[in-house]
DNA sequence: AATGAATGAGATTTCATTCAT
DNA sequence: TATGAATGAAATCTCATTCAT
C-alpha cells in the first residue's frame, strides 16, 4: 500500500460503525412503518417502538428527534420511492399515453399489494397529524401530481392535442392521483374484493384514458 | 278545553327545554367542527370545547358520551347532509348523465365553497384516528359510492349500454368519489386557486364524463 | 331578604368552592416551600409535591401552570411579604437611621429565625434556575433595594447631609442587602453559630451605621 | 551521557503526553466555564461540553468523574486564583486599611470586568445545585472570609485598636464578602451602570472603611 | 342539567453515565 | 486514551374522563 493509499484509507471500524448505524436506523424506521400502519400513528407509542426495535427508548430519539420526525422520515422514504417507481414504469412505454396505463397497473397491482404498509402510511397514518407533517405531505403530493401533469403534457404534445383548459393538465394531474389515492383505499385499506384487483385495475385505468381523451381536443 | 286536548297538550315549559336541548346540543357541536377544521382533532382538547361552547366539561360529556363520540356524530351529520344534498342535484336533471355533470359542479362550486370546515373534517379530520371512526367513515363513504354507483346504472340502463365489466360502475363510482375528494382537498384544503373553480370544475366534470362514457359500451 | 338582596346574593356553595381553590392552592404552594428549600428545587419533583400535598399530578398543573410557575408564585409571595415587614419596621422608627438599625436587627433575628425555609428560597433556590426565575428574583430585588436606597435618601435629607457621590444611596443600598443576604446565609443557611444571634446582629448593624455614616458628609 | 542523567531524564514522549493531558484537561474546563457561565449549570449537557471541547462524551468522563466533578474543580481552581489574587493586593500595602480598599478596587474593577464567567460561576451557578457543591462553596467562602478577618485582626492590632465584639471580625468578615458578592452580582451579572464603576467602587470602598472603623474601639 | 375541580394513566423527552471497541 | 452509540431511569406535562355537589 502506497503512502498516499495509507492517508485516505477509512479505517475499517469506522466503515462498520457507519454501516452498523445505517442499519439501525432502517431497523428502527421499518418497525415503526408496521406499527403505525398497524395500530395508527397516535395509537404507537414511542416506547412500543422501541422495544420491538429491540432497543431502548434513547436509542430511538438518538436516531430520529422525535416522533414526528420518525414519521416525517417514513413519509419522504416512501414518496421518494414510490415516485422512482411510477417514473420508471411511465419510461417504459416511451412516455405515451400507453405508459399511463402502464404506471395504473402497476401501482394498483405491484405497489399496493406488495407494500400495504407504506401504502397505509401515505394514505392514512399522515394525514391530518401535525401542520409539519401536512406539509411534508402536501410536498410529495404536489411532486406526484406534477410528475403526472408532465407525463400527460408529454402525451398531448406527441399525441399534436390540445387541452380543454389550460388548467386541464393540471386538474387532471390532480384528478389522476385521486382516483389511485381513493381506488386504494377503499379497495385495499379497507380491504374488499383484493382478488377481483385485475378487473378494478382495468375498469380504473380505462376510466382514466377516457378521461383524458374527453380533455384533449385533437387538431 | 276538552278533556283530549288536555292529555296531548305537551307543557309550554317542557317544549322550552327540550328546545333549548337541542340548541345547546347543536351549539356544541358547531363549534367543535370549527375548532377540530382548524386546529385537529388531537390538538383540541375537550377543555378547549367546552371555553368556546361557553359550558363546563360536564356539559360537554353531557350530550356525548366522549370526545370519539363527538367526531362520529358530526361525521354522521355531515355525511347525512351531504348525501342529500348531491341526491337532489341528481334528481333535478332526471337521472340523466347531464345529473352527474351538475353533482359534480355542485360539490366543486358550492358545497366545498361554504362548508370548508365540513370538507375537512369529511376528509382530513377523521382520517386514521381511530377504528370506530374509520368504521364511520367507511360507512358514509360506502353510502356516497353507493348513491353514484346507483345514479351509473340508472344512466347506463337509460342509455341501453352495457358495462365493460360487472365491477364497472363499482370502480367508477369510487373513481369519481375520489376524484371529487382529491380535487377538495388540494384546491380547498390547501387553499389553492380557488378562483379559478369554475374551470376546474369543468376540466373535472368532462374527465368525469369522458371515464364514463369509455365504460360504456353502447349496444 | 328583599328581591335585590336575592339577585346580589352569591351562592354560598360557590363561595365555600373558592375558599377550598384558595386554600388548596396555599398548601400546594407551602409544601413546595418545604421541599425546595430542604432539598433543593431540582431535586424535587411534581410527583414528590403532589404526594406531599395529598394531592395528584394533575391537581398541580390545574393550580400552577408548571413547575418554573410554582417558584415564581412562591418568590413573589415571598418577596411582597418581605417588602412589607420590613417596610413596616423602618416606620416604626420616624424613617430614621435608627429604622435601619431595626430593620436589620428584625431581619436577623425575627424573619429568617421564623422563616427560614422562605430565607432559603430567596438566598439559595431561586438562584441561576432559568432566565425567567432570574428576572423574577432581579425584580424583587431591586424593589428591596429601592426600598433601601428611598430609606437612606430620606436619612439623609432628614439629618441635612450630603453624599459622598450621586451613586452613593444605590451603592449602600446594594451593599446592606448584600450584607444581609450574606450574614443570613452564612448564619442561618449554612447553620452557623445560630444562638450568638444578638451579639452578631449588633456587629452587622453597627457595621452598616458606620458605612452609612462614612458616605454622608454633614454640612 | 552518564548513567545518572540517564536514569533521572524522563523520555520526551512522556512529557509531551502530560503536558497534552493538562492542556485538554484545562481546555475542558474553560470551555464548561463558559457554558455554565453562559447557559446556566444544568442547562448545559455534557454532550454540549464535549462538543464545544472537540472531544467525545467518553474523554470529558476520562477528565473528570461527573458533571458535578467538573463544577466542583472549576469552584476550586476559581477560589484558589481569587484568593491568591486578593491576597497578593493586600499584601501590597502592608497590611494595612489601605489594603483592604486596594482589594476592593481591585475585585470590582480588576476582577469581576475581566473574568465575568469565573464571577458567574462563583456567584450564581455554584449556588444551591446539589450538596456536594454547596459544601466546596461554602468551603471557599469560608477560606475567602478566613482571610479578610485574619486581616481585619491584623489592621486592628497594627492601630492598637479593640473590637466591640469578640465576634466582630468575624461578622464585618462576613459583611464585607457579602458586599463583595452582592455588588457584583447586581452590578456585573445583571449588567448595570458597569461603566460607573469607578465611582461605585469608590464608594463602595467607603462603605467598607466605615463600617470596619465603627467596629474598632481605639484605646 | 350543569359545574369544574380532581384524577392518574400514559406519553414524550432528556441526559448523565457506561462500555465495547 | 479516545470514541460515540446505547442505555434507561426519571422527569415533566397533558388531557380525556369522572363525580360530588
Amino acid at each position: 500500500m502506497s503512502d498516499k493509499e495509507k492517508k485516505e484509507a477509512v479505517p475499517k471500524r469506522i466503515l462498520r460503525r457507519e454501516r452498523e448505524r445505517k442499519q439501525r436506523y432502517e431497523s428502527i424506521l421499518k418497525i415503526a412503518e408496521n406499527l403505525f400502519a398497524r395500530t395508527g400513528y397516535h395509537q404507537t407509542s414511542m416506547d412500543k417502538i422501541a422495544n420491538e426495535s429491540e432497543v431502548s427508548v434513547g436509542t430511538v430519539y438518538f436516531y430520529f428527534k422525535n416522533k414526528e420526525d420518525l414519521l416525517i422520515n417514513l413519509l419522504e422514504e416512501i414518496g421518494f420511492e414510490l415516485r422512482n417507481l411510477l417514473g420508471d414504469e411511465f419510461k417504459k412505454e416511451n412516455h405515451s399515453l400507453k405508459g399511463l396505463e402502464r404506471v395504473g397497473h402497476f401501482f394498483f397491482k405491484e405497489y399496493c399489494m406488495k407494500f400495504p404498509e407504506k401504502t397505509a402510511i401515505l394514505l392514512r397514518e399522515s394525514v391530518g397529524q401535525s401542520p409539519l407533517v401536512e406539509e411534508k405531505r402536501k410536498n410529495i403530493f404536489e411532486k406526484l401530481i406534477s410528475d403526472v401533469k408532465d407525463a400527460l403534457n408529454l402525451i398531448c404534445k406527441n399525441i399534436g392535442g390540445t387541452f380543454q383548459s389550460e388548467l386541464s393538465s393540471d386538474v387532471m394531474a390532480v384528478s389522476i392521483t385521486g382516483m389511485f389515492e381513493s381506488v386504494a383505499y377503499k379497495y385495499l385499506i379497507w380491504q374488499e374484493r383484493t382478488d377481483d384487483l385485475k378487473v378494478i385495475s382495468d375498469d380504473a385505468v380505462a376510466f382514466i384514458i377516457g378521461g383524458v381523451k374527453n380533455l384533449i381536443k385533437n387538431i
